[in-house]
DNA sequence: GTCTATATAAGGATAGAC
DNA sequence: GTCTATCCTTATATAGAC
């Protein structure tokens, strides 16, 4: 998670309290944040997280574009080749059989945050943007395909959403439920939805 | 949503707290839920809260538990008829294209709660449960479609899964995000899936 | 059952030393 | 930049009157 240049300019600092709000949320969620909490994870005191950010709340939407960029990246896929190939290399890519630790804290952070878009303008238009930009990227090779010949002329949009609902309720299901069989079966069905919906005979 | 009898031997007392802690909800979102702010949509003092729950906890599970109830019950469906049409009419009954008020408001409560079954057990467990029962409605609609001849002999779990996952996807896009298309075209795209792999040719 | 008043802790934030 | 100490507000929870 924390490779070489994580994030841009940053002081050391500032991208250990990132970490170490990352790892308080995973402890005590989003209700149970607080700076004390942030700073236990920390090997500083509270005070000096004030020197680095005005207050809570613009700690908390750094954060938040923070967590958001990672889970971007995370999901984030070259495509360009085989449009049906790209389309199974997206699936794999969002939704793995087996999330690696970093990922898995990724994925649990950021769906645990979501909740809060319900009520909070600045959240939903990051959750907005995280799944614009996953439409984007499915649209895009879908079109491709259909401009290629490959692909039948569906109505682009309509597959695109459904595969947008479809991929984010089972990443949903898989952190906010004990319901394991839901990301492989999705998977095999994701793919042969639109082998069917997709592929010319 | 507070209809006659909305909950068996509840005193009107708890009734009201219920209530009050949805709005507070509504305002706050979970992460911002106080004793005072209930106490605020309630025409009672913080003190009197105490008398019906032991502790904020307490409530706060008696709620979850309020809430996922009603939540089953308004995306609760009749079936038993024609299999295709029971299909068609649990896809209306939970992604309808305009919720009412009441509908809405449940909805949103229930998604800004789900967050939390990211790191607590009791809020997952309630998630499963209602995951758990929209799989077995569909799962017992399109086994029976099968079992009548009606439809093909498809992997039952695995279609179960998909329509989840989609109708997950939708609904939480909906209160999370400002793509409004979405519902419109899962709504769509999904009765469209089903009938290219369910029915007979 | 509900109220006011209050005890006690935790949380956000700042002052001032180093 | 980071620390300790502290201020003020909010929060959970209880005591005791009505």
């Amino acid at each position: 998670m924390s490779g070489p240049s994580t994030h841009e300019d940053w002081s050391d600092a500032q991208e250990e309290i990132m970490q170490a709000t990352y790892h308080a949320l995973l402890d005590h969620g989003y209700a149970g944040l607080s700076i004390s909490r942030i700073a236990d994870e920390l090997d500083k005191s509270k005070a000096s997280i004030y020197y680095h950010y005005d207050s809570k709340d613009d700690l908390l939407l750094t954060f938040l574009r923070y967590a958001v960029d990672q889970f971007l990246s995370s999901i984030d896929t070259e495509t360009g080749g085989d449009p049906y190939e790209d389309l199974e290399h997206v699936i794999e890519k969002v939704l793995p059989l087996r999330l690696d630790e970093d990922e898995d804290q990724i994925h649990s952070v950021v769906f645990g945050l979501r909740g809060q878009a319900v009520t909070d303008e600045t959240f939903r238009e990051q959750f907005t943007e995280i799944d614009d930009r996953l439409a984007e990227t499915l649209r895009t090779v879908i079109q491709r395909g259909i401009d290629d010949g490959r692909f039948r002329d569906v109505d682009v949009d309509r597959v695109t959403e459904h595969v947008v609902a479809t991929i984010n309720g089972a990443m949903y299901g898989r952190v906010t439920t004990d319901r394991s069989a839901t990301v492989p079966a999705v998977r095999v069905s994701l793919l042969s939805y639109l082998d069917a919906e997709l592929r010319r005979e």
